[in-house]
RNA sequence: GUGAGGUUAGCUCAACCUGGCAGAGCCCCAGAUUGUGGAUCUGGUUGUUGCGGGUUCAAAUCCCGUACCUCACCCCA
């Protein structure tokens, strides 16, 4: 019997991973130096609170579920996002107390989708949560860190759409009207359409066949107050900081629990999926799962699509990666060397990792050609050698893969050389 | 859930239309070459042709089914 991974669930090899820690990393101090602050909540949660969140009509619950029972007949589900999580763990554990707090995630989410460039069933979202804040100030600033963000990591062709999805009540008022008038003209609509018409009208504002633009253009505007006021405040924000938006009306999200300002981020090089980024307010929230009451906005990021678009540009992520990253040639096998795996040798590993430069350690090979290939195929900058000739002599050679010039450094000076070194790129 | 195209060596693919010994390049292994790379040369290994069934003297090739992959729709990050 051959086993294989189950459809869309992908393996993710030693390369490739590679790649997942040098952008979650970057990430992780981005979020970090701006105050957010790590939470992991279980993959698992009661079917219930996902229902409540998304929305029951919305496709994520209805079609797209991982939902069975336990054996106690409890309906569990794995999650298909990570918001619904993040407020049930910060109401559970009281973490809005101290009024604003600022979170974020990465992890596994899971859509039994048909898969596709872009999309897969078992998919990763790196995601920030602001909640306990109801102004348009934590509008801009999670907007801001969207981009941020997004330019830290250096992603391509980056375009940020926003739109006004009106307060709850706002909403509320708007769909039914547009429903009305949609109604009227169902004979006219897209099959799709008719069917989102049942669903969730706003969608139908997302529709790209030709037949129904003329309707779309003459439906009727939603009239926003209170919520129009905090849009303008953001989009002024956003002015003042020199970060570029597009105001588009048919930015809807899927998802039920989003009002006031949403957003969606669009890169380059995805495919027909290209959406990278996309979030929201959704206040309301936090007090439906029985939290106090209270504003809160977030975004999620693929991951799966932040790697495609970071290959994708013209300075792709493995040259990124490349000035950062050593490669370690074990001195095990070159000839006279005695020690085998010696305590030198991981304690000079060890320290230049904890110090967080990139370490790739090479198969123990005899044949110094052998490594220097392999780190040039891992892309690495430097090649460290470490052989019976340096170690008798208490050093480390640091070969520059671009240059080719090696220099021999004191073997316990190795982190600071690397440390204080100004590295040119190639 | 719908549609289209795929699946042959570790990888990329040829052979399929028109049934007749399953092939190439890369990788890998050994050597030229026991401490300095991306090169060259010489020699070598590599297969349940996704899986199951059917047609046939004979199936990688034609037919049916099925799994998976890819792209797109829908939807979404």
């Amino acid at each position: 019997m051959k086993y294989q991974a189950l459809k869309g669930m992908s393996d993710i090899l030693p390369g490739e991973v590679r790649k997942w820690q040098f952008v979650e990393k970057r990430t992780r101090h981005f979020l970090e130096s701006r105050g957010f602050q790590e939470i992991r909540t279980p993959i698992l949660e009661q079917t219930e609170l996902f229902q409540r969140t998304i929305g029951e009509a919305s496709d994520i619950v209805h079609k797209e579920m991982y939902t069975f029972e336990d054996r106690g007949g409890r309906s569990l589900t794995l999650r298909p996002e990570m918001t619904a999580g993040v407020a049930r763990a910060a109401i559970e554990h009281h973490l809005l107390r101290s009024g604003i707090e600022r979170l974020y995630y990465m992890g596994p989410m899971f859509r039994a989708e048909r898969p596709q460039a872009g999309r897969r069933r078992q998919f990763h979202q790196i995601g920030a949560e602001i909640l306990g804040a109801g102004g348009a100030e934590q509008d801009l600033e999670l907007l801001l860190l969207a981009d941020g963000l997004l330019k830290y990591l250096g992603v391509p062709g980056v375009r940020i759409k926003v739109n006004n999805l009106g307060s709850r009540a706002e909403r509320q008022k708007y769909e039914n009207e547009i429903r009305k008038y949609f109604s009227g003209h169902e004979k006219e609509l897209c099959a799709d359409c008719k069917f989102r018409l049942e669903k969730n009208v706003l969608r139908i504002f997302d529709c790209k066949v030709e037949d129904c633009q003329g309707m779309i253009e003459r439906a009727p505007k939603m009239v926003l107050d209170i919520s129009e006021k905090h849009f303008q405040e953001v989009l002024h924000g956003l002015k003042q900081e020199g970060v570029d938006v597009i105001v588009d009306h048919r930015i809807v999200r899927g998802l039920d629990y989003y009002n006031f300002c949403v957003f969606e981020v669009t890169a380059e090089g995805l495919g027909s999926q290209d959406a990278i980024c996309a979030g929201g307010r959704y206040d309301g929230l936090l007090k439906d799962l029985g939290g106090q009451e209270g504003g809160a906005c977030g975004f999620a990021l693929g991951v799966e699509r932040l790697l495609m678009a970071l290959s994708s540009g013209a300075n792709p992520l493995e040259k990124m990666m490349s000035d950062r990253t050593v490669y370690f040639a074990s001195s095990v096998g070159f000839p006279g060397a005695r020690e085998r795996v010696t305590n030198k040798e991981n304690e000079i590993l060890l320290k230049l990792i904890e110090s967080g430069i990139r370490v790739i350690v090479g198969k123990r090979t005899a044949d110094i050609r052998e490594h220097l290939k392999k780190a040039n195929e891992a892309h690495a900058r430097f090649c460290l050698i470490r052989g019976s000739v340096e170690a008798s002599k208490k050093k480390v050679a640091v070969k520059d893969l671009a240059s080719r010039i090696q220099e021999e450094i004191d073997e316990d000076k190795i982190v600071e050389y690397f440390l204080s070194k100004e590295i040119k790129s190639r």
